[in-house]
DNA sequence: ATATGATATGTTATATTATAACACTTTTTA
DNA sequence: TAAAAAGTGTTATAATATAACATATCATAT
């Protein structure tokens, strides 16, 4: 079975519908409260969905926000690497398309005689809405 | 009173002596085992010590590790950026310069329209020494 | 069709990481 | 030397994540 027909159960489809349709990465116990009311009721329940989600390509944490994200790429392939743009005025998150980056790590790795295998890259700024209303 | 010639206090001394004869990242329960012998008792005296260490430059947060490391650098500006190569075999951890990533990064930005303040960059593979042993 | 192995579930308990609140002390600086 | 700023010690608790175990469901090879 291919990554992308991958068959989701019932626990994970629930957690991958509410990140889809977040605008903004949620955390563990903010899921788990959201889906409540769908018989999901311990913290454990949510973390395993995530690991399978996460594994799997469609969900990336943020490690520095313990957060989660739907993956907004079609057949992502990237379960490692991840690269971020972050608003640091409206939290909203844009993944980056990672081959170009991940081609400029690898490189970069080289000069340091070092192997790269995979990466997480998190960028703080200002989104290109809230460049505008100010 | 500039950056480099902080002064800093006992605990915070303590803390950063600690990272900084360590050779891979520390936990903050790991230090404060570690420290106890000082006097440090308490999670929340070494959570601050490192809160000011990260503050000025001195030590730096590894996200994905909840993990800590002295910055190598001298007169390390970077309170906020990081850019690291962690080998997955050894844990051990390199700081990258990051000059030319942040320069990398605030052009990337331009692209999706992104306004880029700082970055976190973590590269997992296999370091030098690791490479050699196999 | 069914045994079997792999994966997922539900549940309770607990581990790990980090901060709140408050009274007090030390350092800096005007 | 008073006032402001920064740091300390302490207790309690919040927030994030995993262990362990019994049971259930699914995939697939005979």
């Amino acid at each position: 079975m291919t990554l992308t027909s991958e068959k989701l159960t019932n626990n994970q489809k629930t957690v991958l519908d509410l990140l889809e349709k977040s605008k903004e990465p949620l955390k563990a116990y903010a899921i788990l409260f959201d889906i409540q009311k769908k018989g999901i009721k311990a913290p454990l329940q949510v973390y395993r969905a995530l690991d399978k989600l996460i594994e799997i390509g469609k969900v990336h944490k943020i490690e520095s926000k313990n957060s989660y994200i739907a993956c907004e790429h079609k057949n992502c392939d990237s379960s490692t690497s991840t690269s971020f743009l972050i608003c640091e005025t409206c939290d909203q998150v844009t993944e980056l398309k990672k081959k170009n980056l991940s081609e400029y790590f690898a490189k970069q790795s080289v000069q340091a005689n070092f192997k790269y295998a995979k990466h997480n890259l998190e960028i703080y700024g200002v989104c290109k809405d809230c460049k505008n209303k100010k």
